[in-house]
RNA sequence: GCCGCGGUAGUAUAGCCUGGCCUAGUAUGCGGGCCUGUCAAGCCCGUGACCCGGGUUCAAAUCCCGGCCGCGGCGCCA
């Protein structure tokens, strides 16, 4: 039995019985059964000319002529043309030109080829049932561009009929996939941690404050504290994908105020090189994987998108960084952190000089970084952490955590944060914590920038900023 | 949070600076008509809008004030 047909029957095996409601809309005595469907995509592949078939989806384009109706049908596979004429089944043309743009119909029809139609075969129509009419739409489904964001958002299932903005979210879905599929692979343990949480992790980005029961809580802004939980219980090597909230009311291109968080933490290593190398190696492998399985959509729909990554990814420090900087003309603050603009211009650097559109900048100041960071031994002012500047844009941070109590204790204080609200994380190091490091990664802005999208919001499925609640 | 720009039919825009000729233009959508090979179908007819409140003026889409909403830059961050 073909891949297809098998998927459509398995679906249909599970509706034991028709619904009320199928029954009060006279589904039930139409001769078309939608157990019976193929998709379009079989049609093309398998199908035989002259044969019977029944497709479903949704119509794309309507062409009413006078007395035949040219309907293009999609659904999750491709796209067919359905041709309806008055002298082949009268009732089928009726429904036809009466058809509405996005409605969801069935047809049973014959297979035919045709000079005139896309890929060479057309359907056409002996029976078409209107399952669902749609309205008028109130934004631009066949073109996307020609509605702004924020309306695109508001009618955010219609926006994603679009083939070029769903494509963002099957190449999203592949980048997290291959991510699980690299972590399960090199021995990571996939954990879930709590996202409602009592204390603040790292006391610099703000907070989202919740009431739980009678006592205050916030969401989580990070799973940082937890992952390393992970590795002193004994996992060793841990990884989570999830949601990161994050209270910071940005009015940017690139700010959410929850996204998708994936974040690994390792046990047993010699320095954040190990985990530099680890961050180097996922990040290639999963966008290698998504880019090149939707190669044909990348090509079509984003002309911004990079083609593939570099081989090594160059690394640098801060302060060999600020010096570039300068040397480009721009004023930078040594022992700051970079700026947004000086990221950019960083990236544009690194790519003229090192033809990488990654690169990643080493031993930040201790601080700009929160408490846990390890510092350098013979540095003490910077320390053994990393950021990942994809085209000029953050996408990643991490490096070797301070595992030893009584430094953990007084970098704690050093930060002026409270070891009282810290006290089961302090006390984790007290029974034996192996040397560790680790990193997060924010999944919408890999996406984002692999693809060159302007707006990170194109990469959230429902995004939240400091405005948008709904949908 | 600070700063800047904006809000005109369902959608996207013109008009605003320099108030009157705006009965608000165009495209698309939507409704109707003609049409049996379209493919962003075509042609004809029709439909529909100045964010809210206040002010200035003989006169406000246009100028001023307040509000609401949207977009972006920065800080901060993934």
């Amino acid at each position: 039995m073909n891949p297809f047909v098998a998927t459509e029957r398995l679906y249909a095996s599970k509706l034991k019985s028709y619904s009320p409601v199928m029954v009060k809309l006279g589904l039930c005595n139409m001769s078309i059964k939608l157990s019976k469907r193929v998709l379009i995509k079989y049609l093309f592949e398998k199908g035989k000319i002259g044969n019977e078939y029944v497709v479903a989806g949704w119509v794309d384009a309507l062409r009413i002529h006078g007395g035949v109706v040219f309907i293009i049908l999609r659904d999750r596979s491709g796209k067919i043309q359905i041709v309806a004429k008055k002298n082949v089944a009268k009732s089928a043309w009726e429904s036809a030109k009466e058809l509405s743009v996005e409605s969801v119909i069935a047809v049973r029809g014959e297979l035919v080829s045709s000079k005139a139609a896309l890929g060479g075969r057309e359907l056409l129509a002996k029976e078409l049932v209107v399952l669902s009419r749609a309205d008028p739409l109130p934004i631009d489904v066949k073109d996307y561009e020609k509605t702004i964001l924020a309306k695109r958002l508001d009618w955010r299932y219609l926006d994603l009929r679009n083939p070029r903005n769903l494509a963002i979210f099957l190449i999203e879905a592949e980048m997290a996939r291959a991510a699980r599929e690299w972590f399960y692979s090199h021995d990571f343990v996939e954990i879930f941690t709590s996202k409602i949480v009592g204390a603040a992790t790292e006391g610099g980005a703000e907070v989202f404050s919740i009431v739980y029961f009678d006592k205050p809580a916030f969401l989580a802004q990070s799973p940082q504290l937890y992952k390393q939980l992970g590795v002193i219980a004994g996992f060793e090597r841990v990884f989570e994908i999830g949601p990161a909230f994050r209270a910071e009311p940005h009015h940017t291109t690139r700010h959410l105020t929850e996204y998708t968080s994936l974040d690994l933490e390792m046990g047993f290593i010699d320095s954040y090189e190990d985990v530099m190398n680890i961050v180097e190696d996922l990040i290639k492998y999963m966008v290698t994987k998504a880019i090149s399985k939707y190669k044909s959509e990348i090509e079509e729909y984003f002309p911004n998108a990079i083609a593939d990554l570099p081989k090594k990814v160059p690394r640098i420090t801060i302060r060999e960084a600020y010096k570039l900087l300068e040397q480009a003309g721009m004023k930078v603050e040594w022992g700051e952190d970079l700026s947004t603009e000086a990221e950019r211009k960083l990236g544009e650097i690194i790519e003229k000089e090192y033809g990488s559109t990654l690169v990643f900048v080493i031993e930040y100041p201790w601080r700009v970084r929160p408490f846990y960071t390890m510092r350098k031994p013979d540095e003490p002012e910077w320390t053994l952490s990393f950021d990942l500047l994809f085209r000029g844009l953050e996408i990643a941070t991490g490096g070797q955590r301070e595992h030893r109590y009584e430094v953990l204790k007084r970098q704690l204080e050093e930060k002026g944060l409270n070891p009282k609200n810290f006290e089961w994380y302090l006390n984790m190091f007290r029974y034996g914590a192996p040397p560790h490091g680790g990193a997060g990664i924010g999944l919408e802005r890999v996406v984002m920038q692999a693809l060159g999208l302007p707006n990170i919001r194109e990469a959230r499925l429902l995004p939240r900023d400091p405005e948008r609640l709904v949908p």
